[in-house]
RNA sequence: GCCCCCAUCGUCUAGGGGUUAGGACACGGGCCUUUCAAGCCCGCGGCCGGGGUUCGAAUCCCCGUGGGGGCACCA
């Protein structure tokens, strides 16, 4: 069931790393809800944390986002109606909302010295209790505090949890959530910078922004209680709360580490956008992939694309408990996005990987041809300059060795190679329907296995033990250079031969 | 230590009072075959444990256990 409305969602990350894909997948998630609704989808940076905070990152959250097609209506680099759209560039809201609190009585100031703080915490480490505020500046007379925020002295401002009771908060998949008030902290708002903690940021902007519904990652889920809180101290309507799964690595035992993340990265796997998107994964791959991982659609279907996604995605199908990250199945959907894919738009796609891998001359029109030979024996895009690069090389340079056939010495093999070569130098072309019929003629003659004669030619050709359709590629790389790289492996026998001959 | 969340094959999941517990990845075997893939067929494998409720529980409830998250002037 879609939501009902449009809805008005949000992608609202921390710049302090790249996009990963515990992120890109709640971006794609609150993407889906706004398109599906005919809503708004809305990039916001939360970057009110100076110290960790990194430059790089708000343009890769961009870059990332665009690769997998989840463009935004309202954002840092395009504007919109409630902007800005960096927390940094509304500083000045927040200190006026956190103001209101305090008037209303629903917040303090707070005059404790993080050295304090940090010694109060010790203590209660020790003395096995929860760490948690003490409550030391909520009782200073509110004329006392504003003279001394008026002097200048350094303040926080926190949030006055009530002592008794109980708050009940509502998610769209987990049900209602309560939790005593006593287990809840007096969260800081504002901090001394001047600038809001992620609580009142978050709170302030979903309201002004006229955020419908929250789909956020469940570490979120701590705190939710004391947002439920913030609410309404503000008196203002709830949007709808969704906290998605987390990922756990592969095994499914812990979270991803930062080192997991560096040894995924060695296995040419990675949890970044970024990577995914330089191994020559799809963007089809990665959203079908990173959907399924804590949504379902049915029991069967398994394929989706973007637009699929945006017709059948649905909250209520949401799973809430956490799932193990499947690069096996990410390549699987790759391997079925990579054959989805029209010809034409493959070729275009592989150039640039081409080009990385020193053929900058390749054309989406020469790569054409090939795609048919490759489509179903490439993964990552990356794999298929590999696959195919001889075609583009002016030379192969086989593996003597490799070029005798198994259950052959070097003597037969160069017999092998010569007849093969008289049959493809008697022939007129090197099309497949030339070239097959008297080869397997020939394998017939010599009395061998099609493996072997097919095998000599495949390394001789291609340089490679495993190639593409051999009479497929000859045709592809046309007559002469069909003819000259057979002369090579002619010659390169010989070679062995005689030194075999002399052993 | 405290709080919160979660629990179906190894993994992602469907189902949800009476089913031969379904699908996908992976894995094993086979077919096809010039290599490698792709494709097709077959197989292996699961309701965390214990109590309750019920004629009947994988499904509802409770308690354990396990896993995850949080307990910052970080998000």
């Amino acid at each position: 069931m879609p939501a009902d409305g449009p809805a008005r969602v949000r992608f609202a990350p921390s710049p302090t790393g790249w996009l990963h894909i515990g992120g890109a997948r709640a971006a794609l998630y609150n993407f889906l809800v706004a398109r599906q609704t005919g809503g708004q989808f809305i990039l916001r940076i939360e970057d009110t944390d100076r110290k960790r905070f990194q430059p790089q990152a708000e343009q890769d959250f961009m870059d990332g986002l665009r690769w997998l097609g989840l463009e935004w209506d309202e954002g840092p680099d395009k504007g919109g109606p409630y902007g800005p759209y960096r927390q940094t560039e509304r500083a000045h809201l927040y200190r006026q909302y956190a103001e209101q609190l305090v008037e209303q009585g629903h917040a303090y100031y707070c005059f404790c010295s993080p050295e304090r703080l940090a010694k109060l915490r010790e203590e209660q480490r020790r003395k096995k209790l929860p760490p948690r505020y003490d409550g030391h500046c909520r009782h200073i007379p509110p004329e006392e505090a504003k003279r001394r925020v008026e002097a200048g002295e350094p303040h926080v401002i926190r949030f006055k949890t009530p002592r008794e009771g109980s708050i009940t908060v509502h998610d769209l998949i987990r049900g209602d959530i309560t939790v005593a008030n006593k287990d809840i902290d007096d969260y800081i708002l504002l901090k001394s910078d001047g600038l809001p903690t992620y609580h009142l940021a978050v709170v302030v902007d979903d309201h002004l922004m006229r955020i419908t519904h929250v789909l956020r990652g469940a570490e979120w889920l701590g705190t939710f209680p004391l947002h439920g809180h913030l609410y309404r101290a503000f008196g203002w309507p709830e949007p709808v709360w969704v906290h998605l799964s987390t990922f756990l690595k592969p095994s499914g035992k812990g979270k991803i580490s930062k080192r997991d993340a560096d040894v995924f990265r060695k296995g040419h796997k990675s949890v970044l956008i970024r990577d995914l998107r330089a191994f020559g994964y799809l963007p089809e791959a990665v959203n079908n992939w990173m959907a399924l991982m804590g949504w379902s659609y049915d029991d069967r279907t398994e394929f989706f694309t973007l637009d699929d996604l945006i017709a059948k995605f649905s909250l209520e199908r949401l799973k809430p408990s956490p799932a193990a990250v499947n690069f096996k199945k990410l390549d699987h959907f790759q391997g079925l996005h990579v054959r989805a894919l029209e010809p034409g738009d493959l070729a275009r796609r592989l150039v640039p990987f081409f080009h990385r891998a020193g053929y900058p001359q390749v054309t989406a029109a020469d790569l054409l041809p090939i795609v048919p030979l490759i489509q179903t024996r490439i993964t990552t895009l990356d794999e298929a300059p590999q696959m195919a690069g001889f075609f583009f090389r002016p030379q192969v340079s086989p593996k003597p060795e490799e070029l005798v056939p198994k259950g052959l010495t070097p003597a037969q093999a160069l017999e092998v190679a010569r007849r093969a070569l008289a049959v493809l130098e008697a022939l007129p072309d090197v099309r497949a329907e030339t070239t097959e019929p008297p080869l397997r003629a020939l394998v017939e003659e010599l009395g061998l296995h099609a493996r072997q004669v097919f095998g000599l030619i495949r390394v001789a050709v291609t340089g490679q033990r495993v190639s593409p359709p051999l009479f497929e590629s000859m045709e592809i790389l046309g007559r002469e250079t069909v003819l000259q790289r057979m002369r090579q492996a002619v010659t390169l026998l010989e070679t062995l031969a005689q030194q075999e001959a002399a052993a």
